[in-house]
DNA sequence: CTAATTTCGAACTATTCAGTTATATATTGA
DNA sequence: TCAATATATAACTGAATAGTTCGAAATTAG
């Protein structure tokens, strides 16, 4: 590695940028939108308020930020958990496990800043944003779905769109029932019957 | 009808206190339980601030009885859906077509006061709350499961409990769906899907 | 070493908020 | 008509909150 970065005029800063982003991130999800104040947001992310205000703008496009970069980073995990080479129901368990194991993570608040926390957000930017990220993980899911036809692991009938959308249902409510409470061994062990149920045949077909 | 209230003796109320109590379910519904301000409740019960007080306490208080009131009128409701008599595949699709229905009600906030909102108050009591309102859902629905044995509509091998947990994380996750934009008309279609999903035979059953 | 530049820390400001108080109003009972 | 009681209206209070300002501190360029 080489020193690309030519130093900076003035003053250098007291906190990195990405991590401090990671931790208004938790503040956010441990305390939803309107629960986190700017007073909470400046104590977690060790930033100071002046700074704040300068580098992320006010609360709601700090937000923002905080959420396009939580679903990217999620986001190309689960993708990791889909579509790493394994048999199909291998693929469809590992999506919920990994929604299970990050909502139940200790040192994170439960559940999760985009099934649980951002849908509250009474802003019309962040619910576009929920409905394509919602869009793009069925999409998701359905190209799974069909490289396992192509595979031969699924018959070519199966029902991609349906069973895809309810494989990201199961995921959602593992999520929102971590919030609530319930302890990961439960819903690691949900997450295993609801791969299961979502490979079954339909009535009067052939067993795949 | 007779006249069994007697009047009490100061100046009468201006308001009804069921009528409110209904009110203030809406204002938490739409705002969550921190955006929702006092003047919010204030406004949009009907109530002077501090009969608001005097009547239904503060702010927590008053979500707390908001919350029970309101979990009583929709368990009532949903029980209704599941145990009406009618085959078991009707009892579970009317079961999430009223979560669906409720959840895209036109006048009310999308999504439900007890999946979507209540879940972020940061509450012991009202974790509780929740964790024992969605244990009554599933049991409800394992019930209905155990009738249906009973009755020869399904095996007695049928792994109730697992499919009836199922059940309830679909009705969260249209839930949810609901208060992200999804149209009505997707979630019915999915509620159908889903009801035929969770009687699907497992795997080296005899059909059922 | 000095000027320019950027960040930091602390205090400040205007606003909003939860909860209260004081007073006026409507009703019952005598 | 008047005392007792309960509710309504409006104004008040102290604390919390979002966002800003200002001077001190740390760094680079010359």
């Amino acid at each position: 590695m080489f020193q690309n970065t030519v130093r900076p005029r003035g003053r250098p800063r007291g906190f990195d940028e990405a991590e401090a982003l990671e931790r208004a991130t938790q503040v956010y999800w441990s305390k939803g939108y309107d629960g986190a104040t700017v007073d909470d947001l400046v104590a977690g992310m060790g930033v100071g308020r002046p700074s704040l205000y300068a580098i992320f703008g006010d609360k709601r496009t700090l937000f923002l930020r905080v959420l396009k970069d939580y679903a990217e980073k999620k986001g190309a995990l689960a993708t990791k958990a889909l579509l790493s080479p394994q048999p199909l129901r291998d693929s469809l368990a590992s999506f919920l496990r990994f929604a299970v194991e990050t909502a139940t993570e200790e040192g994170s608040a439960p559940g999760c800043l985009l099934i649980c926390v951002a849908p509250l957000v009474n802003d019309a930017e962040v619910r576009k944003f929920l409905k394509d990220a919602a869009a793009a993980g069925v999409a998701l899911v359905e190209r799974r779905f069909r490289d396992a036809i192509a595979a031969g692991e699924i018959p070519p009938d199966f029902p991609v769109a349906v069973r895809a959308s309810q494989l990201t249902d199961f995921a959602r409510s593992l999520t929102m029932r971590a919030q609530i409470g319930t302890p990961r061994k439960t819903l690691l062990k949900d997450a295993e019957e609801a791969a299961d149920l979502l490979l079954l045949p339909r009535r009067g077909n052939a067993a795949v």
